[in-house]
DNA sequence: GTCCAGGCTTTCC
DNA sequence: GGAAAGCCTGGA
């Protein structure tokens, strides 16, 4: 058994799994059911799993542990600490979110809330298939997207798991088809030009890592299907920029409901949210969108 | 330059 | 039949 402490977490390894040890701020129910990843499967165990960058891991709440299945120490720190964000306080965050009234009871609803980094073209394409849809749908989409385009990586519990194809993959298909198969509607052309932008280097989305919310906003938006909404959710999902704060219909709603009062604009709200949050909008953004979207805050009848 | 209405595929409730 | 983690286009 390796041992190791990293930050505030003390961390075993097993025979093909890693422990988390009292792990505050970790809810795997929290982080893969906010809406800001699509393809975490629930077992019947109450375990989740998902594929990511090549691997296929199995994620468990155990009492106060956490635990993670499938994968070594050196997946662990190559990958998944990176991954789940583990570097960062929570409770800290929380702490300082606290005092807004509204945060707090958001907070105490989605206690163990963390925002993942994710694969940006991934997360992408998903986000292009998310505009004006519905989450089953999204989530078909992206599964067939994986099964048909991407490398089969194995089985686990049944399940066969694929991973995210690559942007080439998409180069040789025709809007027609996309939508048809994947069942994406509107969305194929925008789907199949971004994938090709992104391949030719039209748009270069390394390099957003070391650039501002705002540069990088601008950059993604020149990719067809990605607009203020869905460039913040790229910009918070997977690039770790959280002072970006999406702003969808859910948002909308709550945010009139507890603090604007009246009909407001998306990019008024945006920016409310913004000088409300600063630095950490990101954050507030996913307590608030869970905690207003599982009580349908707004919701017309 | 900004703001807004209408259209877009298809599924889900 | 209306709404859905919105975006794009054209016109004021």
């Amino acid at each position: 058994m390796g041992k190791l402490n990293i930050n505030h977490y003390k961390i075993e390894e097993g025979k093909n799994f890693i422990k988390l040890i009292d792990s505050r701020d970790f809810n795997p129910k929290d982080i893969f059911e906010c809406g800001q990843a699509f393809r975490w499967k629930k077992e019947e165990d109450s375990s989740y799993t998902n594929i990511a960058y090549g691997k296929i891991i199995n994620v468990k709440k155990e009492g106060s542990n956490i635990i993670f299945r499938n994968t070594n120490m050196e997946d662990f720190k190559s990958i998944w600490f990176n991954y789940f964000d583990l570097s960062r306080d929570y409770g800290e965050i929380k702490k300082s979110l606290s005092k807004d009234p509204i945060l707090k009871k958001a907070i105490h609803y989605g206690d163990g809330i963390r925002i993942l980094n994710q694969d940006p073209f991934e997360i992408i394409i998903s986000f292009i298939i998310s505009a004006n849809n519905q989450i089953p749908r999204i989530k078909g989409s992206i599964g067939k997207i994986s099964q048909d385009l991407g490398e089969y990586i194995g089985l686990y519990m049944g399940e066969k798991y694929y991973s995210f194809p690559s942007p080439d993959k998409f180069l040789s298909l025709k809007g027609d088809y996309v939508r048809e198969k994947y069942k994406v509607g509107f969305r194929a052309d925008r789907i199949l030009e971004t994938s090709r932008m992104i391949y030719e280097g039209e748009i270069d989305i390394d390099c957003i890592y070391t650039l501002s919310r705002e540069e990088s906003k601008d950059i993604l938006m020149n990719l067809p299907g990605v607009g203020p909404k869905v460039s913040d959710c790229i910009l918070l999902f997977s690039y770790g920029k959280q002072n970006a704060f999406p702003v969808d219909v859910w948002v909308k709603r709550l945010m009139e409901y507890f603090y604007l009062k009246e009909d407001t604009s998306n990019k008024k709200i945006e920016e409310y949210g913004q000088k409300l949050f600063g630095d950490l909008s990101g954050f507030a953004q996913q307590y608030l969108f869970y905690y207003g979207r599982e009580l349908g805050i707004g919701r017309k009848k």
